[in-house]
RNA sequence: GGGGGUGUGGCGGAAUUGGUAGACGCAUCGGACUUAAAAUCCGAAGGCUUCGGCCGUCCGGGUUCGAGUCCCGGCACCCCUACCA
């Protein structure tokens, strides 16, 4: 019988799953427990959605999967776990277009997700799953929200927020895209409504410090960095001419004071309404009133021009002592800063084309451009920056323009220096139904009372009527019985419950604490072990996740570390983004372009050795590459030889395999592909490694030599790709224990030497002859060697020769002139 | 506008510190086996060539005995982000 993955994998998941040979022991590195090296390898576990697995989860998953199957042989404690995202918008939104019950649905999903993941051999230790969704779960999420509540970290705020009435919810802004919802695409409109908000912001500085700790890619670094949008600058008040009232403005160009010719409120700043003049007031309201209708994108998006209007009211510059004009426009964001700004038309872009379109003065006060023209914004020495009360800048550069302005304004308690985030506080409720209840019951009078902590969890109440509603009102507050309650402690005060629910990326923020302790219902996570497995070693999952998750993640993560339950203040060691696979027209696979491979499919036609062997053949992981259909024959076709070096057509075992020693080609091919393999999937360069299997698996068949040894050595380096391969092998080789934790082999150097090498003569920087030579060669025996080589006599005789070199073991170079 | 990334055969991709460009695989072509096909096995293959060689890693320069790799200047494509004062 010649290799039938029909018939050898499904057996071999069954003996995994009987025997749990995937079975952690997180009590390894604790006091007490097993003394060995622990490797943390966690993959972002998926939200089981109703259409199941993609090639995309294969990918990242198979990764993982190989190097927890790697370390396990390298001797390591190796936790590898999966659970389930759960909760959320998409989970809900699925389950009501099916019109069942959200927790039916998922259910369902993921009992198919986790049979898809089997059928794929993946390590996972099924014992630790979690979901997101499960009380025991979800109780530690309420406990961390109550202990954000009790560190001043949670807060009820009326914010303007992203509101979808399609989907009856405030969304993140990181669920919204181009003014529409990431999920279904539907209009998103800003609206003020009293929300839960977390304290992100308090952890901007150490969210963005964090960033040098961690071995993330570049490219998610610099995202993360950007959302923070760390800047340095000043605060400066500008009175109010004929109020009492001051207007607090944020630049990070205080040098450009003196060229400030008006001044910008945001439409929805407090002091729009007093200082409007009545002859200016009917414009105003009407600029304000259309403001409000547009979504923050069509505010803020790419429309050519300005809008604004006039207030009536003049502002008085600190440092020249001039009346400039205030105006409202919404190019301000009230959000960011303080809601407004001084203009600098000479030195900013978006204050010269307003400046320009509103007839305003531009005042040049940095040399080098002609703010006639276009705003200059470089470098240069200051200008007409000196004024009446003795400040001089000019001839400064703006540097030292900014420190000496900035004391200038400290010295005059006219403003201070100061650091200010774009990063903003993270929206904490949805108007939802499928999510954790937030652990809060609201009194009489507004006030908020927390749950005790012995009451959690807090179940999510079964209900049919879970839809959400267009209005903002929670499906949850419909439950008239389920809200009434009463004040903890106090039975005679009625309250009622918080009726909105938390944010699906709640639960995914702190989901590997749970997956080292996933029973414990004592503490969310026991210390000793926390401090044991954390930081995760390797965390891989999509470039999607980048910014939103991971930032969430972090942000709990440290802090947890600030009330003593995290042992660390970063979650993930090292992050690894696979690439997204492509269908094999080079376009986003999807139903939009019927482009899409469904894994499952491949498994049945090829095996699952060969799918995840193909997946991580097609290039490097984090880059992204198109599917390519018959490369999988290619794979399928390495497998097939591979298995031919080991049986004969009737499944047996070969005859010729035998204890003889290894030849020195054998060994030296050998001890190659251990020494390539190992590198290569330390450094998950998982193609390379692949590639040299291949070349193993070729050199060998041509060779009837069958030493026991070398197809060992291969069973073993191979098995973290092809496990379920392996195992047969193995198996069939008299091995009666699983391969899983049997040593990888490790490369002799001494078996790598060659004793003759084949050197290219280079002249010129052209090779033009190859000598076969000893490997321990000196320069002056080949150099006289290759002189006397016939075809290199023909390049060189007669010139001069300028340089003459050997570098050991590649390559002769010799320049001439002439 | 800002940030990040990528450019190598027909295709996916390989190439320590600068050191034989195109490993490995796909597709292609030829051959063997077969009544035939599939499967399998063996072999060819960057382009041009007057068969001496010459040209080739997006383009143009530079450094070097030697550049896919380093430096300077362009071009193209992709991703993220976007009026953040």
């Amino acid at each position: 019988m010649t290799y039938d993955p029909a018939s050898i994998e499904p057996r071999w998941q069954s003996f995994w799953e009987e025997n749990a040979t995937f079975r952690t022991d997180t009590t390894a590195g604790t006091p007490g427990g097993p003394d060995k090296p622990t490797y943390y390898v966690l993959d972002m576990f998926p939200y089981p959605s109703g259409s199941g697995l993609h090639v995309g989860h294969v990918e990242g998953y198979a990764a993982s999967d190989i190097v927890a199957r790697y370390k396990r042989m390298k001797g390591f404690e190796v936790l590898h776990p999966m659970g389930w995202d759960a909760f959320g918008l998409p989970a809900e939104q699925f389950a009501i277009s099916q019109n069942v019950h959200p927790r039916e649905s998922t259910t369902k999903n993921l009992d198919n997700f986790r049979s898809q993941l089997k059928a794929i051999g993946f390590s996972f230790d099924w014992e630790r799953e979690v979901g997101t969704f499960d009380p025991d779960f979800y109780k530690w999420t309420q406990w961390i929200f109550l202990k954000l509540l009790e560190h001043d970290l949670a807060y009820q705020s009326e914010a303007l927020v992203n509101w979808c009435p399609a989907l009856g919810t405030v969304l993140a802004n990181d669920e919204v895209i181009d003014g529409k919802s990431e999920r279904g695409g539907h209009p998103v409109e800003r609206k003020p409504m009293k929300q839960w908000m977390l304290r992100i912001t308090k952890y901007a500085d150490r969210l963005l410090d964090g960033l040098d700790e961690v071995d993330f890619p570049e490219p998610i670094k610099a995202m993360q960095r950007d959302r923070i949008g760390r800047s340095e600058g000043a605060d400066a008040t500008f009175a109010i001419k004929g109020h009492d009232a001051a207007l607090e403005v944020f630049t990070t160009r205080p040098d450009t004071m003196f060229g400030a010719t008006f001044c910008v409120l945001a439409p929805e700043h407090d002091l729009v309404t007093e200082i409007t003049t009545d002859e200016c007031r009917a414009a105003v309201d009407a600029y304000r009133a259309e403001a409000a209708a547009k979504s923050e994108i069509a505010r803020t998006g790419n429309d050519a021009g300005k809008s604004g209007v006039f207030t009536g009211a003049f502002a008085i510059n600190p440092a020249t002592g001039a009346e400039v004009p205030i105006w409202v426009a919404d190019y301000v964001l009230m959000g960011y800063g303080t809601g407004a700004i001084m203009c600098v038309p000479g030195h900013d872009e978006r204050d010269w084309m307003f400046a320009t379109k509103f007839d305003l003065p531009i005042v040049e006060v940095v040399a080098g451009g002609d703010v006639t023209e276009a705003a200059y914004v470089g470098n240069g020495p200051h200008v007409n920056s000196s004024g009446a009360n003795g400040l001089d800048l000019n001839g400064l550069d703006k540097e030292e323009a900014i420190t000496k302005m900035s004391e200038w304004l400290e010295a005059e308690g006219l403003g201070r220096r100061i650091v200010r985030f774009r990063l903003r506080d993270w929206i904490f409720a949805r108007q939802r139904y499928w999510g954790e209840p937030i652990p809060v019951v609201i009194d009489e009078d507004g006030e908020v009372h927390p749950l005790p902590f012995d009451e959690l969890p807090l179940d999510l109440p079964d209900t049919a009527d879970y839809t959400p509603s267009e209005t903002g009102e929670s499906p949850l507050s419909r439950m008239k019985d389920w809200v009434a309650t009463t004040v903890p402690g106090q039975p005679d005060k009625p309250a009622r419950r918080e009726a909105d629910t938390m944010p699906g990326s709640a639960g995914s923020s702190w989901y590997f604490f749970r997956f080292l302790d996933p029973r414990n219902s004592d503490a969310l996570c026991d210390p000793e072990k926390a401090k044991a497995w954390l930081p995760v070693d390797l965390y891989v999952g999509g470039a999607e996740h980048a910014v939103g998750h991971m930032m969430y993640s972090r942000f709990w993560t440290k802090f947890l570390y600030d009330i003593g339950v995290s042992p660390v203040e970063e979650p993930f060691k090292r992050l690894v983004n696979q690439g997204m696979i492509l269908g094999e027209d080079n376009r986003k696979m999807g139903k939009r372009y019927g482009n899409s491979v469904d894994p499952i499919d491949v498994i049945k036609e090829y095996g699952a050795d060969t799918l995840r062997m193909f997946e991580m053949f097609l290039g490097p992981i984090e880059q992204e590459k198109p599917w390519n259909q018959s490369g999988l024959d290619g794979v399928r076709r390495f497998l097939n030889r591979a298995w031919r070096l080991y049986c004969d057509d009737d499944g047996a075992l070969h005859a010729s395999i035998n204890d003889e020693p290894m030849s020195d080609d054998v060994a030296r091919l050998v001890h190659q592909t251990i020494a390539k393999v190992a590198e290569d999937t330390e450094g998950l360069r998982f193609n390379t490694a692949i590639s040299q299997m291949m070349i193993f698996v070729n050199e060998m068949s041509k060779k009837d030599d069958r030493p026991r040894e070398a197809l060992e050595a291969f069973c073993l380096v191979l098995s973290p790709y092809a496990p379920h391969f392996a195992e047969e092998i193995w198996s069939k080789l008299g091995h009666k224990e699983s391969i899983a934790y049997a040593p990888f082999p490790e490369a002799d150097e001494s078996k790598l030497v060659e004793d003759s090498i084949e050197v290219p003569i280079q002249v010129n920087g052209k090779v033009r002859a190859r000598l076969q030579v000893a490997a321990d060669i000196d320069e002056s025996t080949i150099k006289e060697l290759a002189l006397s080589d016939e075809t290199v006599k023909g390049w060189v005789e007669g010139k001069e020769m300028k340089v003459f070199k050997y570098i050991p073991g590649r390559l002769v170079t010799i320049a001439v002139k002439g």
